[in-house]
Formats: structure tokens, C-alpha cells, sequence
RNA sequence: GCGAAAGUGGCGGAACUGGUAGACGCGCGAGACUUAGGAUCUCGUGGCCCUGUGCCGUGGGGGUUCGAGUCCCCCCUUUCGCACCA
């Protein structure tokens, strides 16, 4: 192909071209008129990143670069596509980071996020920068604050004092989401037990509505699982036992097993359980208290470790349980926690494996109450039945299936007043006070005579102060409560001293709700504005990692439904689509700077541009499944993009025309897979068909038509958007790629082959194949085949 | 223990509702063009006896079917969530 060999692919100059253009053009920016009014609006979000000091890497890239192909392709199809980012630089990595390297966060911060900026303009997102988020800056916390405030007036915040995780190296608290495996998150800590007042969020209330409206929103199925399991609905019942010789006293007791109410042989409370006092007898009251201050020194990780053996200790009291009237045993034990159900249960030995553990120990009678067909009630147990059977020593239930015996004897239960069913959930409150210095100061003020008082919407923001000491210290305290002149304020009510809440909001409180703010940055006196929340709102697809499954993802989800039920919105699921991308292992090693093995993004885009490493980015495997980046795989998209210019490239030697019938066919295939597959995110087998399309419209050195390559170009194009729009300018187009709907067409008459392709088999074997016209009828096939099996000789199953 | 996903060439991965397994790419082999090339192009590339109209091949074992990577049953392995949650 004779061509001006200095017009070769050369992505630096094409990238830096389109991305001055774009920029020039505004040609990704929304003005604040055009947000107002979009014809087709697409919210396409994906999760914002935490800024760090190393900057982007390849797990963002890919997360980016996926979404923003995802965006780039709805905005081809002729839709007004939204696509911003910003970042999530509150938090303890942020401030660890600051500590590390002894630079103030608020240096630090505008730092990071400059490089950040530059790194993903370089990959070619399709960023709106004018409607963009900083969490730490004052005009956006200050909606966290006044958010805050909304929950705290609609009693949806509170502050108790709790036994909280406290992670002996960070200092502070941790959310129940923040402590792994007993230990910290981030840094690995073994976590403690300590009692603090703090601020929750009632988030448990909103469980059932959290757990049912996962049916109505399009998300990732193991995203989904993941929040069930986090939320952890057990239907069963709760019971009244009476507490002999305590007139009027009851313990009360969750069960999902109320079938087993009489093989209930003794109770257990947790050692913080409030009736423990009351139960335990002078005689039992030392070994109690002995018992209970261990458990309430230990931290909460130890103490639900499962391999432990039982541990506990008998009250001296006793209960009446209601299905045998018989009088049983009140103990303590760790293994029972208060943050769980009722914080107290009916022990059933011969049925629940700890139950079983802790009888075997303390000698504690074990009763068999369920059966299987034919086996002997009497006969003992070497260990907890807990498999399906008949009721059996359960006095008037006996005969009755375990099914049977949850709803009768919850039935029976209520009937009497001695219970009632009920539904519990593992979720907990959400903790959101921080000790640290580093995360927007919750708008509360404490007055002596009035108490907690919201600091006034029109005070907001409650700026953090700049403070040089912003070390967290093991007082249980933040920072802040070293800065006098900070917290020392007039009670916004009274006008009398008062002083200010010292703790910081959870990050997780910053990225709740940041969606939210996006389409709205242009308006300084709301939150959101609501006509244009309607407009945009919910997010049509986010994208983003499954490690946010549980944490920010359930959090946004409560943030949104709280939000909804005092006013502010009129949805109450943000997210209607979610996707899970996958994540990159290199050469099937998970990336680690320990490891030394991470991909540094900015020299691939030096040596290949931003839309080879994208292309080769979303080529690795599916998008959802994520993929395993090697070195030396780049080639292969490289090349691709090189041949298609070279394909393309001397315009004027193009064939004009229509494409050959073979070619042809073969574009309206790849047109047709590539539009299907590509909302699914089934970015791996688009490019796969673009490649093999071609090299069909290049095999044997012939020449392409420019009516074959042309629709190409849209296709590539949110992959490789550089190369796109160059190619697309040289084919004779202005305006850029990315306005109007430039995305092909295909006719579905023309993806068919003129023939059919028949396999005959006999006794499963191909033994010949044969050509069919289309359009010729079945029982001609059927004679043809036949014909062919009887050639081969074979007459038996003949069959096609 | 509970829940979820996945096992296909040397490697990453294709295969829509059951219909010629291995698309696309990496790697590898051969050749071409070159002073040279880790550049480019062409051809080849699951295994086996390499004789064929040949045999075996999608973690293992059964089954359904004219036909199974795909559907059913049992087992094995890996990865990821949750986990003393009553």
C-alpha cells in the first residue's frame, strides 16, 4: 500500500490533539444551561477514588476506563450522557499518608489530586471537569453537614454510649465494616474493646426495606447476595421465659427454632445482658462479676472467635421454660452476644452444635426434642441433631414436622402471651463518629442546659481548622479537642458557653451521597436542586469494584431511602443499574507494592497512547470477571490499531462503492454483535469481532472500501476515542465523533448466509455435510440428509 | 459451617436458545522482506498413531439425547463474601 510513510500512526500527537479539542470544544462538559435541559439524559457514574500519593492505578484505570467506554457508547447511540468524577480524600488513608510523611493533608491533598487530574485526563475519560467533587473542600462538606442535620431532626441519628471496635494503632473507632478478621482494615491491627458515646445512624431500621428493594434494582447478582448476607434477615420468634422468684420479671430470648421451645434446657444471657444482676444469687454474685468484667476487657474480635472453647458461668437463677413448665438454669456466657437479638437465649443442646458444646462441658441436661423417622427419641446423643424430623417429648407438639412446629408453637406462643414471631437482622447500627482530625466536624454543639443543639443550617459549614498537631492520641478523643479557641462556642439556642462536638464524620458519610452533588455543583445554595436531581436522578449505571459490595454501596442505598422518606427526594434506590467490574491479577499474581509486580500506567501510555492501553485494558477478559495483564499482550491491540490506520489512513486511496458481498455480510455481523454485546459490558468479544472483522476486510492484500471501514470507526471509538476522532476528521467529517448518534446500523437481511451449512450425523458421527440454499425447506434437508447417510451407508439413526 | 462464582490448548480467553470445541489475542514454529531488527507481512499451531473416510479430547464419574463445554445426578478442586447471628 503506497502511502506517505511519515503519516504513520503516532497516538502521542493524535491523543494530545482530541484531548486540546475536547477540552476547546467542551465537547464532555455540560454548561449549567445544558444540564438543565438534556433530551435523552444518561447518568453514568462510576466510583470515585481516594487521591492517593502514588497516583492512578491500573485497578482505577480498568474501573474508569470500562464505565467511561460503557458512557462513550450511550453517547453514540444519541443519548446526553453525564459522566463525572471527582475525589474521596477525607478519611484515615489520606491522613496516615499525611502522618507518614509528615506534610499537613491540607497541602497533601491539592497535591494529589492535581496529579490525579492530570493522569486521568491523559486517559481519555469522558469527564465533565465543570461538575466535578472535592469531599474535603467547604462547599462540599457542608452538605455533609447539613445531611447530617437532616437525619439528626428526622431522629435518625443518635448518640449512645457502645462498646466499639478501637484500633490500638489508627486510635480511633471502627465501624463493625472496617475490622477483617479481627483485625483493623487498613492496618492489620488487632482490634480492642472500648465503651465511648458516639453518633450512629439508624440504619437497621431500614432493613427489611434495604433487603426487599433489592428485587427491583438491576445489579450484579454477587453484589446483591453480598448485601442480603450483610443484612442477614432470620425469621423466628421471640419468647417470654419467667424469672422464678422475680414477680413480673421475664427474659426474653430469639429463636429461629421455636419447635425446639422444650428441648430447651437451660438460658444463657450475654454477660452484659441488663437482667444479669437481677438473676444472679448472692452466692453465684462474685464468680459473676469476675466473669463479666473479663468479658467486658476483651476485645470484641477474640471473643467471636469460633474455635474457642465455651466459656460461663452459672447465675444461681433460674426461669420457667413455657413449653415444659419445667424450671431451668440462667447462665452467662461470651458466646452469647447482647448486639444480637435479644442478647439472651433458650439453650437447645441436643439441636444447636454450641449449645451442644457448652452442655457437654458444664454437664447441662440435653433433651432430645426432634427425630428423624424411626429413630429412638431416648437414644442419647454423641452430638447436635440438626437435621429435619418429627417433634418428639414436647408434650402436646409431639407427632408434629420441624415446619410444622415453627408455626404451631409460635402460634401457641402468641395465643398465650408468652411470644410472638419475629423477624431479626444482623445489621447494626452505623457508627459514624471518627476520632481523627481529618474528615468534616459534626455539626453539634453540647450545651449544659440545652443539650446536643444542631448547629443552624445558615451556620454551615463548621470549617475544620487548619491545626499543625493533628496527631490522634489514645485519650478516646480527636485532635479537636485540643483546639480550644476551635470548639469553645455560644450555644446556637441559649447564646451560653457551650462547646462543640470534637469527632469528625465517617468517610463512608462523604461518599453517600457525593451523586447526589454532581449534576448540582452549579448551585451553591442546595444540596442538590431538586428539578435538576429529577432530571438526572437515579444513576442510570454505576460502576464499580464488589470490594464496596457492603460498605458504601448500603450506605448510599440508606442515605437515599432516608433521604426520600424526609422529603428531599422522590426515589428512594440510587442506583437503578449497578455492575461489579472484575479486577486485574498480573501474570496471575495479585498486584502488590510489597510485591514490586504493579503496573505503572504512565509509561505504557508514553510507548503505546492512552487508546492502545484502554483497548488492551477492556480486551483482557470479561469486564465483570476482570483479567490477567501481561507485558507483552499489548501487542496485539497495538497492532490492531495500527493496521486499521494503515487501512484507512491515505483516504483518497479507498475504494468508493459498496463493500464486497462477502465483506459485507460480514459487517453487518460484527455490527450486529458488537451493538448487542456492548451494553451487557461485553467489551472482551466486541473488540475479539472488530479484530476479526478486520482482518476479513484485509485478507489477501486486497484494498478496503471506504463504505467497509467507515463504521468501524464509531464502533472503536469508545475504546480508542483518539484514534476515532482522527480517523473520523480524515474521513471528511466535523463536529467530532461524539456529536450526534454515529453509532452504525445493520440490516438484520443482510447478516444471513445464502446457505445453510447441514452436518449429517449417523450414531453421532459427522459423516457429511452439505449445502443448503436459504430459504429451502425442512423435509428437503431431511431427503437430502437422508440421501447422504444412505451414500455413506450407514442406515440406522440417520439424522440431521 | 452458610452463601456465591468458576474449572476449556503453553497462556488470557471464545462458543447466542444443545448442533463441525478452541473465535480473538499472546506465545511458539516455518517462511518472506531486510545491513540489522524485540519492526512488518504470509502460513502453521489441542493431543496421539502421523497411514486415515483415523483415534482421544472442555476437572472426575454416571445419565438424558440422533447429537452435551452447554441439560440432570454424584464427587473433586479453586477463588470470593459471611460466620459463636441463636
Amino acid at each position: 500500500m503506497a502511502h506517505d510513510p511519515q503519516d504513520r500512526y503516532a497516538p502521542r500527537k493524535v491523543e494530545a490533539k482530541w484531548q486540546y479539542l475536547w477540552d476547546e470544544r467542551g465537547t464532555n462538559r455540560f454548561t449549567p444551561e445544558a444540564i438543565r435541559t438534556p433530551e435523552r439524559p444518561f447518568y453514568n457514574l462510576m466510583m470515585f477514588p481516594y487521591p492517593s500519593a502514588e497516583g492512578l492505578h491500573v485497578g482505577n484505570i480498568y474501573a474508569f476506563t470500562g464505565a467511561d467506554v460503557h458512557g462513550r457508547f450511550h453517547r453514540l447511540q444519541g443519548k446526553d450522557v453525564f459522566e463525572p468524577i471527582g475525589f474521596d480524600a477525607f478519611g484515615i488513608h489520606s491522613e496516615n499518608f499525611a502522618l507518614k510523611m509528615g506534610i499537613h493533608p491540607m497541602d497533601l491533598i491539592p497535591r494529589n489530586v492535581a496529579n490525579f487530574t492530570r493522569q486521568l485526563r491523559r486517559i481519555g475519560g469522558m469527564f465533565d471537569w465543570d461538575h466535578t467533587v472535592d469531599t474535603t473542600q467547604p462547599e462540599y462538606y457542608r452538605w455533609t453537614q447539613w445531611l447530617f442535620l437532616q437525619l439528626f431532626k428526622g431522629k435518625l441519628a443518635e448518640r449512645k454510649e457502645a462498646p466499639v471496635n478501637w484500633c490500638p494503632s489508627c486510635m480511633t473507632v471502627l465501624a463493625n465494616e472496617q475490622v477483617v478478621g479481627g483485625v483493623c482494615e487498613r492496618c492489620e491491627t488487632a482490634v480492642e474493646q472500648r465503651r465511648i458515646a458516639q453518633w450512629f445512624f439508624k440504619i437497621s431500621d431500614f432493613a427489611p426495606r434495604l433487603l426487599e428493594n433489592l428485587d427491583r434494582i438491576d445489579w450484579s447478582e454477587t453484589t446483591k447476595k453480598a448485601q442480603e448476607n450483610w443484612i442477614g434477615r432470620s425469621d423466628g420468634a421471640e419468647i417470654h421465659f419467667a424469672a422464678i422468684g422475680h414477680e413480673g420479671t421475664r427474659v426474653e430470648v430469639f429463636t429461629t427454632r421455636p419447635d425446639t421451645l422444650c428441648g430447651a434446657t437451660y438460658m444463657v444471657l450475654a454477660p452484659e445482658h441488663p437482667l444479669v444482676d437481677r438473676v444472679t444469687t448472692d452466692e453465684h454474685r462474685a464468680d459473676v462479676e469476675a466473669y463479666r468484667a473479663r468479658a467486658g476487657r476483651m476485645d470484641l474480635v477474640t471473643r467471636k472467635k469460633t474455635d474457642k472453647t465455651k466459656t460461663g458461668v452459672f447465675t444461681g437463677g433460674y426461669c420457667e421454660n413455657p413449653g415444659t413448665g419445667e424450671e431451668v438454669p440462667i447462665w452467662i456466657a461470651d458466646y452469647v452476644l447482647m448486639e444480637y437479638g435479644t442478647g439472651a437465649i433458650m439453650a437447645v443442646p441436643a439441636h444447636d452444635e454450641r449449645d451442644f458444646e457448652f452442655a457437654t462441658a458444664f454437664d447441662l441436661p440435653i433433651r432430645r426434642v426432634i427425630a428423624p423417622e424411626g429413630v429412638d427419641p431416648e437414644a442419647p446423643l454423641d452430638e447436635a441433631y440438626t437435621g429435619d424430623g418429627i417433634l418428639v417429648n414436647s408434650e402436646g407438639f409431639d407427632g408434629l414436622t420441624m415446619e410444622e412446629g415453627k408455626r404451631v408453637v409460635a402460634g401457641w406462643l402468641g395465643s398465650e402471651d408468652l411470644g410472638k414471631v419475629m423477624v431479626n437482622y444482623r445489621l447494626h447500627d452505623w457508627c459514624i463518629s471518627r476520632q481523627r482530625y481529618w474528615g468534616p466536624p459534626i455539626p453539634i454543639v453540647y450545651c449544659e442546659a440545652c443539650g446536643p443543639v444542631p448547629v443552624p443550617e445558615d451556620q454551615l459549614p463548621v470549617l475544620l481548622p487548619r491545626v499543625e498537631d493533628f496527631k490522634p492520641d489514645d485519650s478516646g478523643v480527636s485532635p479537636l479537642a485540643r483546639v480550644e479557641s476551635w470548639y469553645r462556642t455560644p450555644c446556637p439556642d441559649c447564646g451560653a458557653p457551650a462547646r462543640r462536638e470534637t469527632d469528625v464524620s465517617d468517610t463512608f458519610l462523604d461518599s453517600a451521597w457525593y451523586f447526589l452533588r454532581y449534576p448540582s455543583t452549579d448551585h451553591d445554595t442546595v444540596a442538590f436542586d431538586p428539578a435538576t436531581t429529577r432530571t438526572w436522578l437515579p444513576v442510570d449505571t454505576y460502576i464499580g469494584g464488589n470490594e464496596h459490595a457492603v460498605l458504601h454501596l448500603l450506605y448510599a442505598r440508606f442515605i437515599t431511602m432516608a433521604l426520600h422518606d424526609l422529603g428531599h427526594l422522590d426515589f428512594e434506590e440510587p442506583f437503578s443499574r449497578f455492575r461489579a467490574h472484575g479486577l486485574i491479577v498480573r501474570e496471575g499474581a495479585k498486584m502488590s507494592k510489597s510485591k514490586g509486580n504493579v503496573v505503572v500506567p504512565d509509561p505504557i501510555i508514553d510507548e503505546y497512547g492512552a487508546d492502545t492501553f484502554r483497548l488492551y485494558l477492556m480486551f483482557l477478559g470479561p469486564y465483570e470477571e476482570g483479567g490477567d495483564y501481561r507485558d507483552a499482550g499489548i501487542q496485539g491491540p497495538f497492532g490492531f490499531l495500527k493496521r486499521l490506520w494503515e487501512t484507512i489512513v491515505p483516504v483518497e486511496s479507498l475504494r468508493e462503492g459498496a463493500p464486497d458481498p462477502e465483506v459485507e455480510r460480514k459487517l453487518h455481523q460484527t455490527i450486529e454483535q458488537v451493538t448487542r454485546q456492548m451494553p451487557e459490558l461485553g467489551f472482551n468479544t466486541s473488540i475479539a469481532a472488530m479484530m476479526e472483522y478486520l482482518n476479513a476486510v484485509r485478507s489477501g492484500g486486497r484494498s478496503a472500501a471506504r463504505s467497509e471501514v467507515e463504521p468501524l470507526v464509531p464502533m472503536i471509538a469508545p475504546f480508542c476515542p483518539h484514534i476515532a476522532e482522527e480517523l473520523w476528521e480524515r474521513l471528511g467529517h466535523t463536529g467530532g465523533i461524539f456529536e450526534g448518534a454515529n453509532w452504525p446500523s445493520y440490516d438484520p437481511a443482510l447478516t444471513l448466509a445464502d446457505t445453510v451449512t447441514l452436518a449429517v450425523q449417523v450414531n453421532g458421527k459427522v459423516r457429511a455435510t452439505l449445502e443448503l440454499a436459504r430459504g429451502a425447506d425442512e423435509a428437503t434437508a431431511l431427503d437430502l440428509a437422508r440421501a447422504e447417510a444412505n451414500v455413506a451407508r450407514h442406515l440406522e439413526g440417520a439424522s440431521v
